[in-house]
RNA sequence: GCCGCCAUCGUCUAACGGCCAGGACGCGGCCCUUUCAAGGCUGAAAUCGGAGUUCGAUUCUCCGUGGCGGCACCA
């Protein structure tokens, strides 16, 4: 296979948008396919307002948690000045460009008179007062997309305006730049979102004005919420950083995402990473726009949880835990109370929720107390089982279930009858983890204690 | 307004022009059970509309409709 040069070009906003991860993560995928494949990274920066060095050190941060690296780069357009005004000057010189000093206004109404065709300015001399540099597109012929996705594209030239491809202050625009680097930086396939395919021909236009070949074009089908329109902050998270605070897991996002507008086979639902190199072709991808679901993505995360070990797990909870600051990150039970939740969570969130109770002073669900507390005997149970638990010894999940059956059986009720106060009782909640390893993980005095207390304010 | 892209269950998707249109999430039911889950079994649920090509169309063509994107001295 020959090498092929990728590029990744997200807009440093500090966001890095879902989209734009999956679009990172589909690029990383095929320069991963061969050794000789390269991945270039170029962050599009012009605009100083939102492109703080901030800004760029989180986008990097995300990708880095996606496990997303890059053999070249970053590079930065704030950066390339000087070689964009070297290209400008050449096509300013051969005449592919020129100086105008037609507004948006002029421009509207002189495309008035001509119908729907595109806009064809006047060439003045350089440095004219509030001249920007257009390109010269021809009145014949057509620029036809080649995309890997969806086909041809044809855009008739005639219905094209020459666009500006440098301010007055002969600071470059989008399509200029990025022609220029795809150019400078030997990019062979440039693998980017549907929206950027209105821009292609214009971006092809800049290419052939300075003699380089076009790469092959992938536009990826977008991402929408679920009520159709675009992903934003309304849809809850939009960004990659949002699903990490969230608690979900790298790989579970890394292969949801790869999902999102891509399917291997009839069955296929989980690939490592490795299998994801090996299947994903640009030719499978779809291209209707995909709507994210947050559901599936929980129920996958849930199923990437259950496959660590407990103790990778206690690992990554940890991490999680440590960067939001909470309680247990360094306690010794955390890898137990890991074991005992994993089942019932489907992210770090949910996991946390699940065993904070052993980390955190109680805190009482009042409705939960409300229902459980109510029903008679509830006292009668607290006190036998407390006496039960107090002669358990070892305080071990294995004494605790003899001990407790046995209770359940004197008295004549269900276990779960009996368990349910318990549970509330050291939990505060009408949902945990098993009784039994709730109250081993608490230990036999703080289980006692957190009884004893319940039974006083029956 | 102009240009372009797109169209299979609610959602993500699968189906050399040919088996009851398959799988997954979610939803319903059953089993298991210590609450909640997880797990197993199971049910309902889709080819936007109209022409055309063809023995046969989810698949190819055209029209319509709808959704989205682009038309900046933003990226």
């Amino acid at each position: 296979m020959s090498a092929h040069r990728f590029r990744f070009a997200p807009s440093p906003t500090g966001f890095l948008h879902i989209g734009g991860a999956r679009t990172a993560l589909y690029n990383w995928l095929l320069a991963r396919q061969s050794p000789e494949h390269r991945l270039v990274l170029r962050l599009e920066d012009t605009d100083r307002e939102r492109s703080t060095d901030e800004a760029v050190a989180q986008i990097l941060d995300a990708l880095e948690w996606l496990e997303l690296d890059w053999d070249e780069g970053p590079f930065r357009q704030a950066e390339r000045s000087d070689r964009y005004a070297e290209r400008l000057a050449e096509l300013l010189a051969s005449g592919a460009a020129y100086w105008d000093v037609a507004t948006a206004e002029d421009v509207k109404h002189a495309k008035q008179e001509r119908g729907d065709a595109g806009y064809r300015g006047e060439a003045v001399q350089g440095g004219a007062e509030g001249a920007a540099v257009r390109l010269r597109v021809p009145d014949e012929g057509v620029t036809v997309v080649h995309d890997v996705i969806r086909g041809e594209s044809p855009f008739e030239h005639r219905l094209l305006d020459d666009f500006v491809i440098a301010r007055a202050d002969g600071t470059p625009l989008y399509n200029f730049a990025v022609a220029v680097d795809d150019s400078d930086m030997g990019i062979t396939h440039v693998v980017r979102g549907e929206d950027h395919l209105s821009n292609t021909p214009r971006q092809l236009l800049v290419l052939g004005a300075l003699g380089a070949a076009a790469p092959i074009y992938a536009h990826l089908p977008l991402l929408h919420g679920t009520d159709g329109r675009p992903l934003s902050k309304r849809h809850g998270a939009a960004s990659v950083q949002e699903l990490r605070d969230a608690g979900y897991l790298q790989e579970a996002v890394r292969n949801y995402l790869a999902l999102l507008g891509w399917g291997y086979d009839e069955t296929t639902t989980f690939f490592s990473t490795d299998e994801l190199i090996g299947k994903f072709s640009l030719e499978r991808v779809s291209r209707s726009p995909a709507v994210f679901d947050e559901q599936k993505l929980r129920w996958m995360n849930g199923h990437y949880m259950r496959e660590l070990s407990p103790a990778e797990l206690a690992e990554r909870i940890r991490d999680w835990m440590r960067r939001a600051a909470l309680p247990g990150a360094d306690d010794p039970r955390l890898e137990q109370a890991v074991a005992a939740a994993r089942e019932k969570a489907q992210t770090l969130a949910d996991l946390y929720d699940l065993i904070r109770f052993a980390f955190e002073p109680l805190a009482r669900d009042e409705s939960a107390w409300a229902k459980v507390m109510s029903k008679d005997g509830a006292q009668e149970k607290l006190e036998r089982a407390r006496d039960a638990l107090a002669g358990a010894e070892p305080f071990d999940e294995q004494q605790l279930e003899m001990a407790l059956r046995r209770v359940a059986e004197d008295l004549d009720v269900k276990p779960g009858a009996l368990f349910q106060p318990i549970r509330v009782a050291v939990t505060g909640r009408t949902v945990s983890v098993g009784i039994f390893e709730t109250l081993a993980l608490l230990g036999k005095e703080e289980s006692l204690g957190r009884i004893d207390a319940a039974i006083a304010a029956l």
